[in-house]
RNA sequence: GCCGCCUUAGCUCAGUCGGUAGAGCGAAUCACUCGUAAUGAUUAGGUCGUCGGUUCGAUUCCGACAGGCGGCUCCA
């Protein structure tokens, strides 16, 4: 029996260690519980691992964002193993982890009801208490595709190893060890069986037992290997975690999150609806919420023209040349709306506002003095979305942009985008997001007839948006393919308040539309030059970064978007008359502000303005006018009573100028 | 667009194993005039999403369509 010399690494340090070989993994953790695997050279293993010598190994905890992936990943095979045991003719898909859980996806000869997935969590606990073993076995592929001959899916997936593509190699590479090699996991029972199998790259928990909890949430379809061309499968969503309260607290988080969902306090506060007899994905506004979409556009509108942007306007209708212009049209025919037939001409509802732009450009002869020129408004488009992915006010059929094309020299450009990117984070922190990433969406070389212009026109223009994403100083990250047909963009992810990301608005190059257009200036020495043309939108859409912003704050806006911003509330109603005149004075500050005059109780009033999220309740009983002032409530129950009348008034102004929250 | 589920009063939801329906909140009216999250009473509100089929009879069963929800795909 020989002895080698392995690494252990930990938060302490590395240790040098002698072990006898044959030692496995958790043996070295054995003392604590809540290791699930090591990782060995930055690889995961299983803690049935062998140890050769000179390893370094570190322990993973079931907490850790691995060990998180572990188990869930290990709870899937448990979910394919009850599927299969309850619904013998299924055939497996694949069942990787996901953000606070994982899915497994399955074929079946009927689609899953909530009666099945109650039966499946009950054969999972089944599975889980018997303590199954988690054994790797490596095999070969020959053997392998003879041993799972009766799963079409996994077949198929050990077939793509040998395919060049990367996606599918990546798929395939599922199992991959090594050169016509690959993994089994087999789970063993109690009596030393092999209950179930599955091909998978692993690592997984050493044993079920070890499965603390768990829940099914729903079943859905889902293409096979995400493709729309290939078959649907039966997908299951489940979540698993380290503690049952661990469960507990997700389920809860799930909960409130939905209780923030804009299309719900979008009918509880009254700020907007959906009407049938207009049609899917077309939101009208009500009053409360057409005040706060009037105050995002006045503001928005009046950053852009401090900051040198020019208001202009557009129609909605277009005769449908300037898109063949353009280039969308081959491109986007499916997503535009059809066109209207009249006089001789095809019109079209406008779906992108730049050609409109770059028509204001060339109305008259541009000098390189007005460069950069920066055109902006409010540009209503129309895009006929496919029914299934219309979704509140964040998907919709018709939503106004906050559109903006700076035309600008070639050398002006990359100010120019930096300025942009600047601004528009500028503009999101005073809407009080600030925790961002970037996303650097580049041309996909696979399919050159999704985009146009040369090789060095993209080349440059990525490198200027790369240059800016990086000297940012935020997270960048790649999405290759991800690019406009015209050119690259840097798109803005903005992180809300329960932490979900969402895209804002986004800065791309294009130095494709203004040849398609024409577009020249006269440069200093007389000759026509090309300008460049940048595109730009702060929030994408206003209708969307309104969704946003509602489940951002949970329906309760700061005093400057609130759409009632002080409720008066009178004791008795012999008080109604002092607050009107002192809502009157508010009004007169540009303060929206209503006085409670119902014959509710003064109780009920305050009930209902804190489930309106009122910011400001202002309260008058005897002591207040004799007094001659007023009782504030916050929205968050802090109370501050005989405010002189002065005061209050400019308490009030002074928060809502601040454009903070309270 | 695809798969599944759903659609009953303004909202949230009961209910009818096929014989045209209820509650709470909200609304209106009346009484109460109250000091920091729900006063009480009364009344009104529904061709049970739309259209077709089966049936003596359909809100209920079947189909189509519309809209919604959960996903997938898509998202200039």
């Amino acid at each position: 029996m020989s002895d080698i010399s392995i690494l252990i690494r930990n938060d302490a340090g590395e240790e040098e260690r002698t072990v006898e070989a044959g030692t496995r993994a958790w043996q070295l953790f054995a003392d604590d519980p809540d290791v699930v695997a090591a990782r060995v050279g930055g690889a995961l293993k299983d803690l049935s691992y062998e140890l050769a010598a000179g390893d370094a190994v570190e322990s993973v905890a079931i907490g850790s964002p691995d060990g998180l992936d572990i188990l869930r990943h290990s709870t899937a095979h448990v979910l394919a193993q009850a599927v299969q045991q309850v619904f013998p003719d299924a055939k497996l898909g694949i069942g990787p982890p996901i953000t606070d859980g994982f899915y497994y996806d399955f074929d079946v000869e009927s689609p899953f009801v909530p009666e099945d997935l109650a039966k499946l969590e009950t054969a999972m606990r089944k599975i889980i208490k018997e303590n199954q073993r988690f054994e790797r076995r490596v095999t070969n592929d020959a053997d392998a595709l003879t041993e799972l001959a009766d799963e079409p899916y996994k077949v198929e997936l050990i077939g793509l190893k040998g395919s060049g593509n990367a996606e599918d190699a990546a798929e395939g590479a599922g199992a991959e060890v090594g050169a016509g090699e690959l993994t089994i996991y087999d789970n063993i029972n109690r009596k030393g069986e092999v209950a179930w199998k599955d091909l998978c790259r692993g690592p997984h928990l050493p044993t079920t037992k070890r499965i603390p909890a768990f829940k099914l949430m729903r079943s859905a379809a889902a293409y096979w290997r995400g493709d729309e061309k290939n078959k649907q499968l039966q997908r299951i969503y489940g979540t698993a975690w380290p503690t049952k309260e661990e469960l507990e607290e997700h389920l809860h988080r799930l909960e409130e999150a939905e209780k923030r969902d804009h299309r719900r306090l979008g009918r509880e506060l009254d700020l907007f609806s959906f009407p049938d007899e207009i049609g899917s994905g077309l939101p009208v506004f009500h009053p409360k919420g057409g005040v706060i979409k009037r105050e995002m556009e006045d503001y928005v509108r009046q950053r852009h023209i401090e900051e040198g942007f020019s208001y202009v306007g557009t129609p909605h209708i277009t005769k449908d040349g300037v898109f063949h212009t353009s280039g969308h049209l081959p491109y986007y025919a499916d997503t535009m709306f059809p066109p209207m037939e009249f006089e001789g001409a095809n019109y079209q509802l406008k779906a992108m506002n730049c050609p409109m732009h770059n028509l204001i450009f060339s109305s008259r002869g541009r000098s390189y003095r007005e460069l950069p020129l920066r055109l902006f408004e409010f540009g209503h488009v129309y895009r006929y979305e496919k029914s299934g992915v219309i979704h509140g006010l964040t998907r919709v059929r018709g939503f106004a942009q906050d559109d903006s094309h700076s035309y600008c020299t070639p050398e002006q450009a990359p100010d120019e985008v930096k300025h942009l990117l600047d601004f528009m984070l500028s503009v999101l922190r005073d809407f009080g997001l600030d925790d961002f990433y970037l996303e650097l969406s580049t041309r996909d070389d696979s399919k050159p007839d999704k985009f146009v212009g040369s090789d060095e026109d993209w080349a440059t223009a990525t490198e200027i948006l790369e240059k800016v994403a990086t000297e940012s100083g935020l997270d960048l990250v790649p999405d290759p393919g991800g690019a406009a047909f015209y050119g690259p963009k840097i798109s803005v992810q903005a992180k809300d308040a329960i932490g979900r990301t969402w895209q804002m608005g986004t800065v791309q190059y294009d130095f494709n539309q203004p040849a398609r257009f024409g577009l020249e200036y006269t440069s200093s020495d007389g000759s026509k030059q090309q300008p460049v043309m940048i595109h730009s939108a702060k929030f994408g859409s206003i209708e969307r970064f309104l969704g946003v912003l509602v489940e951002h704050y949970a329906g309760a806006f700061p005093p400057w978007l609130a759409p009632i911003q002080v409720e008066g509330i009178p004791i008795a109603e012999r008080h109604a008359d002092y607050l009107y005149d002192v809502a009157a004075q508010l009004r007169k500050q540009g303060i929206r502000v209503e006085v409670d005059d119902s014959d509710d109780r003064m109780q009920k009033k305050i009930r209902n303005a804190q489930l309106q999220k009122v910011p400001f309740m202002v309260i008058a009983g005897d002591a207040d006018v004799e007094a001659g002032a007023v009782s504030f409530r916050y929205r968050d129950g802090r109370q501050d009573n005989g405010v002189p009348i002065a005061e209050a008034i400019e308490r009030v102004v002074a928060a809502v100028r601040s454009r903070e929250q309270v």
